[in-house]
Parts: C-alpha cells; structure tokens; sequence
DNA sequence: TGGAATGATGTTTTT
DNA sequence: CATCATTCCA
C-alpha cells in the first residue's frame, strides 16, 4: 500500500489505525481529507466490506470529493458502496426504507426552512397570536434548537427551564405553537430538516431491532467536522458505534462555527468520556498555507479562551504579509478587489479559479458582482439564493412533492391556484379552517367523497376537484414512467410551462430556462441511476429525496476556472491560493448579533480563523468605512479582528507606508500602523443617506478620488463616492444633475460652505429634494 | 377572484 | 433596498 508514503507520521498513525474508538484533531491544512480518504482505501484493503463503512461528513460537496478520491485509491467499483454523505442525506435515506415503523409513507416530503417557516406563520395565526410577539423566525428557531436536543412538544411543554425561558421572553405558547407545528408536520407526512436527526434517533431509541441492524451494518464509522456536530446527530454516531467501537471521528475545535445551529464543542471534548481507549491523534503540520498565514491565523485563534491545545506549524516559506486595505465605501472595496485580481490574472496569469472572495453574509456578494463584471472577469457565487429557492423551481417541485405526497399542505397550498384555476384565497381559507377542525390533509378533505367539505361546494369545489384529479393522474403515472419522463408530463400539463413560455420579459425567459434546467437536471439523475444499475427505476421520490437536500454549494463545477464567491461558511473545507476577506467591521465581522456574549464572539473569531486558513499563498483583508444596508448609508469602524493579528505579519496596503518586505518589520512600518489607525473615520453613528451631516468625515485627498459612471445615464463628469462638495467645482443654482435614485433633476439652492454643502434639488420624477453632496452621488448633465 | 399598487419590515451563518 | 404582505380596485 504504497499510499501510505505519502503521509506523515502522524497521518500514516491514524490512517492505519483500524479497530477501537479514535479520535483525529485536525489543524487547519493538516490533510485531514487525505487521512480520512487513505483510511477507507487501507480499511477496503485490507478486507474491509465498503457497504460496511459509513462515513458522515458536512457537505454533500464533501462527500462527493472523498468518494471520488478513494475511487482513484481503490477503484470507483468499490468506493461508491460505501455510505457516504451528510447526516442529512444519510438519515434520510434510512428514514424512508424505514418510514413506516413511525407510520410516514416512504415518500415523505422534506419540509425546508421556508416551508417550515410558512407552516408556523399559518399555526400562529390559527390561534390567534400576535406574530409581532411570536415572530416565525424565531419561534422555528426555538422548536429547532428543542430538536436538536431530542426534545419533542410534549417534552416542551412538561420543562420548566423552557418554560420559564418562554415565560420570561413573553412567549408562553410556543410550547402550544410546537404541538400543533408536529401534528401538522405529520398530517402533511412531513419532516423538516431536523426531523431527520430526530426522528432517526427516534427509530433507533423505539426499535431495537432497527438499533441492531445498523449497528451490525455499520461495522466502521468515520465523522468528519465532529466539532460541528449538535446533541440529535451526536447521539445517532454514538448508539451507532456502542456495539464495536469502530468509531473515527476527526475535527477541530477552532473551527467549530455552527454554535447557532445547536453544534457543541463539547462532543469533541467529551469524545474520551463517551468511549474507553481512545487513540487520539493530532495533526498539527499545515501544508495549505505560507507561513505569514499559519501565524496570522494563530496569533488570532489565541485570543479565544476556550480551545484545545495545539501548536500549528508549517515548513511552507514565509510568504506575503497579510494585505489589509481600507476603503471608503463597500461599493469601492468591490471594485479594489476585482482590479486586484484583474491585474494578477493579466500580468501575473493567475487563473481565476485560483481567487476567492470571503465575506460573513450573502448580502455583500453584490457590489463585488458588480466590480467583476465589469472588468469582464467570470465569477461564481455559491450560497445565497439558490437555483432551488427560485420561485418558478420551487413551484414546480411543489407539483413533484404533491404527486409523491398529496398530503404535503404545503405543496398543495403553493400550487393549487398556480396557474390560476380560479381558486381564492376566500375557497382556501374554509378548505384551510375545515381541515384542521377534522385534522385532515388539504387534499383529504377535498378527495373524500364519504364526507364531503361542509363549508364547500359548487363551483369552488369543483375547481379543487378538477386540480386534485388533475394530481391523481400524474400520481397514476408514478407507476409507469421514471422520474424524468413524469417530470416533463407535470411540467406540460400542469399549465406552468406555458404560463411562463407566455411571459416574454427578459425574467419570464430566465424562468423559462430555468424550468428546462430542473427538467434536465431529472434527467440527468435518471441517467445517473440508471447508470449505476440497468434494472433502477429512478422514481420521482427517489429525485426529491436528493434535491430536498442538495445545496447550491452542491452544484456541478463543471466550468471551474471562475473566481469563487461565498460565506465563510461556506468556504470551509475548501482552499484557495489567493483569499479576500472583506467587509471586515465591527457589527459586520464580527456580527452585532455575535457582540453580547464572549461564547459568540469566539465563534465569530473562529469564523475569522477559518477565512484566514482557507488562503493558500496571499490573504488580503478589506474593509468600508461607509457601507449601504438597508438603503441608508451607515459608517463602520474596522474589525477588532484586524488588530488581533500579530502586527508583524500585516502590512497596511493604503496606509502611506513603504511596501514592507516580508517580516521586516521595524520602525517604519509601526508608524504606519498609527498614521492609519489616526486616519478619520466617520464616526460610529448610523448616519442617514442624505440627512445628518457627519462632520467628522474627511475630505479624501484629490488625487486618489476615483471616477465612477452614474447609472442613470448623463454624459460622465465626475463623480465622487465620498462627496466632498469641492468636487464640483462648476456647480451651481440652475445646474442640471442626475442622481442614481431620483434621475435627473435641476438644482435650485446651495448653501453652506464645503464640505458641508446642501443642495435643494427639484427632481420632475421625485420631486425636491434636499441633498448633502457629501453624500449624494450626484452626476452633472452637460446641456 | 385576480392583479397591481402601496406600505411595512427586516438581515448572520446552513442542512 | 428588496422582499413580502396587505390593501385596494377592476
């Protein structure tokens, strides 16, 4: 097993250790994947069943890559009978073999968030709640966290440590929101995403002959990303491995950062307590990353008073210091990150898939959109709004999910009048209020011929019995036809697909295609299984079952060579040779959601760490001193981050500092660090967009003003992001200017002195406004 | 009943 | 600024 030669001894120590409990702390680059891929390819050697392995792991994506690199190892033959995915997945699939020993159908629907959302909504109102008191969000995310720690409603409801929490909260009835939130769940034969975990806890706990039958099929057991793990996912790996013991589990602490999601780090420190004999082993040895990264990212993680002990080293040279540029605004760090990386393309050719753009939420990805196209350089963006989240997918999958499941309310509700058939919101809401007096499915109360709706009938109930017969006869061919074969009749003959060919807007279009891309994705799933075995019968279940849980982070990267876009989050596990991280401010990055206890805090820093550690060869940091949310301009201070890494391995890129040589530090560069900390900023107030003045703001040297073209058009001036007033010199009473928001208009006073200057400007389209030119990004219009 | 227009409202992170 | 939800009118 020649393999084995390319590890080290640490590595080759714990991709060799075959039986008894292990457990793997991994350091950020330490090859954790090449372990974990290289122990599966020594168990299969040495005799080990690969349908006997089961290997968990965070992302599909994840999976996916282990899978194919044991297949290089191994053979493809061999690997793809091993059980690998995530805990999602995984369960799911038992689930539904298993499915009616809890008394679901095999083809349950996978609720997601927003499924689930609009079910608690509906549950809120039915009893009369205020959603201002009850918000969804957060009464999902309290049912939540009470399943990931195996608490059902009832449980809920009989602890008085919840109870008092709700109590105190003002939110007594969440217990009775969570009861009613089950029985709908079971009356639409649903289960949410933590229904998986919960309910497979539920089947190992209430049978034990199913305990036994996984545990005997489960001879092996790897984990991977263990410190992300919650109570629900912690206690399926244990009673799974409690027989044999065959359990690896590989993680590292610094990157635990799904906290929010009910991930404890406690599992990983308790994994000694929890098995006798446990072979720890520690990869400490980075290989990812330069050393000016390594020691950037310890010097953070050292900030955090919770952690395991560990020393991460590397052999790699030291690198470039950590690049941390400051900016005006967001929109101005998007287009300095996008000319950085249009210039190392060009004149260093750096391919582009070789660039990663980090950032802490979704939202920021735009103006970094924007700056890429510009310059015409191709992008990707994983996460965010997914292809799966988009309207017209959904709706079409609503029409997949009813003809697997009637039951699925939600399905049902989505697309009962979509296209319109002539069904209200008046129809629905006595078909809605009539089926929970019998607590019956939507689609039960319409189909039940014995018992027909009261409150319904006439031409209303007709209308619904024509969209359930309608139903019934795709339901009809679930038996006949394969999955991609149903997928396009449901697409044809349930109006959708001409409802939206009809729609000949630029939108109507790309809906249009987008259809035809959930067809061929079918298809392709068809083929796939079909592939793998000649005798499969992929069945539309089978598909959904695969997408409820498929993320846009899942997609195929077949056209790769794209700079890469996403959360932090997101990027874990992956690397990349050149990293941005941006949008590095305080009540951003960190969040303020993360300001009010230390334990949050820490997650956030560990957030950082694993920004910091995905970079292989360069890590730049960036931050706005003004920032667009939620339409109003608000100033920002830098992160506290920035300052937590070891000076000596930060250079201040746009600080007038000399360009320092890797680790030279010294006197200079000191000096530089304060002229840039003493620089102005605007102040830590929400200043509005074109209201308050925000004296503190200073000018920005002319020099380095850039020129930007207004959107709405007008011959380009000049423009100026941070608006000094100074800068348009020929402005005056009578000026026509343009304005991105409000068009073009005609000043008609000016007043007070620059920078502070205001102007009242009329705009025909908005009417007069009254515009700090500081602020406003105004355009002249030569005549 | 359906659609458009208007107004309130909210943003972490993900399976 | 977006999206959503509610409202209002045909």
């Amino acid at each position: 097993m020649e393999f084995l030669n390319e590890l080290n001894e640490a590595q080759r120590a714990a991709a060799t250790h075959v039986d008894g409990p292990m457990m793997v702390i991994a350091g950020a680059g330490s090859g954790k994947t090449r372990v974990l891929t290289y122990r599966i390819a020594y168990l299969i050697e040495r005799g080990v069943d690969p349908f006997s392995i089961l290997a968990l792991t965070f992302t599909n994506k994840a999976a996916r890559e282990m899978k194919e690199r044991i297949g290089k190892v191994i053979g493809e033959s061999e690997a793809k009978n091993i059980w690998m995915g995530t805990f999602h997945s995984v369960f799911a699939r038992i689930l539904r073999s298993e499915a009616e020993r809890i008394n679901y159908t095999r083809n349950f629907t996978i609720y997601d968030t927003a499924d689930s959302r609009s079910l608690i909504k509906d549950i809120i109102k039915g009893l009369n709640l205020d959603d201002k008191v009850y918000k969804p969000a957060s009464v999902q995310a309290r049912i939540s966290g009470a399943k990931n720690n195996l608490i059902d409603a009832t449980g809920y409801a009989d602890h008085p440590e919840i109870q008092s929490e709700d109590a105190q909260a003002g939110r007594p009835h969440i217990a009775t929101i969570y009861q009613h939130y089950e029985s709908r769940c079971f009356r639409a034969q649903a289960m949410d995403f933590d229904d998986l975990l919960f309910k497979m806890n539920i089947l190992l706990r209430d049978f034990p002959d199913l305990l036994y039958k996984y545990q005997s099929k489960f001879a092996y057991l790897m984990v991977d990303e263990y410190q992300d793990t919650n109570f629900a996912q912690y206690l399926i790996i244990k009673q799974l491995a409690a027989q044999r013991e065959n359990i690896c589990v590989v993680g590292d602490d610094a990157q635990s950062i799904y906290g929010f999601r009910g991930a404890n780090i406690e599992n990983i420190l308790n994994f000694k307590h929890d098995f006798k004999a446990v072979k720890t082993v520690k990869l400490e040895q980075n290989y990812r990353s330069t050393r000016a990264i390594v020691e950037a990212a310890n010097s953070v993680i050292a900030h955090n008073k919770d952690q395991i002990p560990k020393s991460v080293w590397t052999e790699n040279g030291d690198g470039r210091r950590i690049q941390i540029n400051r900016h005006y605004t967001d929109n101005e760090e998007g287009r300095h990150v996008a000319t950085r990386i249009f210039d190392m393309h060009h004149q260093q050719q750096v391919p582009f898939k070789d660039f990663a753009i980090l950032y802490r939420t979704n939202a920021q990805s735009r103006a970094f959109e924007e700056s890429l196209r510009k310059l015409n350089l191709p992008y990707r963006i994983y996460g965010g709004t997914s292809f799966y989240q988009r309207k017209e997918i959904k709706d079409l999958i609503a029409y997949f999910r009813l003809v697997a499941n009637p039951r699925d309310d939600e399905a049902f509700k989505r697309v009962v009048n979509y296209p319109a058939r002539g069904i209200g919101k008046s129809t629905m809401d006595k078909l809605i209020i009539e089926a929970g007096e019998r607590n019956a499915a939507l689609w039960d109360v319409v189909t039940d011929e014995s018992m027909p709706p009261t409150t319904l009938s006439g031409a209303p109930l007709k209308k619904l019995r024509d969209f359930t017969n309608m139903i019934r006869r795709f339901m009809a061919d679930m038996d006949r036809m394969a999955a991609d074969e149903l997928a396009l009749e449901i697409a044809k003959h349930s109006g959708l697909v001409s409802e939206l060919y009809r729609d000949k807007t630029p939108e109507g279009v790309a809906r249009y295609d987008n259809i035809q891309e959930l067809l061929n994705g079918v298809q392709a799933f068809a083929e796939q299984a079909r592939e793998a075995d000649p005798d499969a019968r992929p069945t539309l279940g089978d598909f959904l079952l695969d997408v409820a849980l498929l993320t846009d982070a899942d997609q195929d990267d077949d056209d790769l060579n794209k700079v890469a876009m996403m959360t932090i989050h997101a990027a874990k596990g992956l690397e990349f040779k050149h990293v941005s991280i941006v949008g590095l401010e305080e009540n951003l990055f960190p969040s303020q959601m993360a300001m009010q206890s230390r334990a949050d805090l820490e997650e956030e820093r560990r957030l950082f760490y694993v920004a910091l550690t995905r970079a292989e060869e360069t890590c730049a940091l960036s931050f706005a001193q003004t920032r667009y949310r939620f339409g109003q301009v608000i100033s920002a201070e830098p992160s506290r981050f920035i300052e937590e890494i070891d000076e000596q391995y930060v250079e201040y890129s746009n600080a007038k500092a000399a360009k320092p040589t890797p680790f030279a530090g010294g006197a200079s560069f000191e000096q530089a660090r304060k002229q840039w900390k003493q620089m102005p900023s605007a102040g830590g107030d929400t200043a509005k967009a074109f209201g308050r003045l925000a004296d503190k703001a200073a000018p920005k040297p002319a020099a380095e003003r850039p020129f930007q073209r207004s959107s709405t058009g007008g011959k380009l001036k000049r423009v100026d992001p941070i608006g000094d007033g100074g800068a348009l010199p020929d402005l005056q009473e009578g000026t026509l200017v343009s304005h991105e928001r409000f068009g073009k208009g005609k000043i008609v006073k000016l007043e007070g002195a620059a920078p502070n200057t205001k102007a009242t400007v009329f705009f025909p389209e908005a009417g007069t406004k009254q515009l700090l030119l500081k602020f406003a990004k105004l355009t002249v219009i030569e005549e």
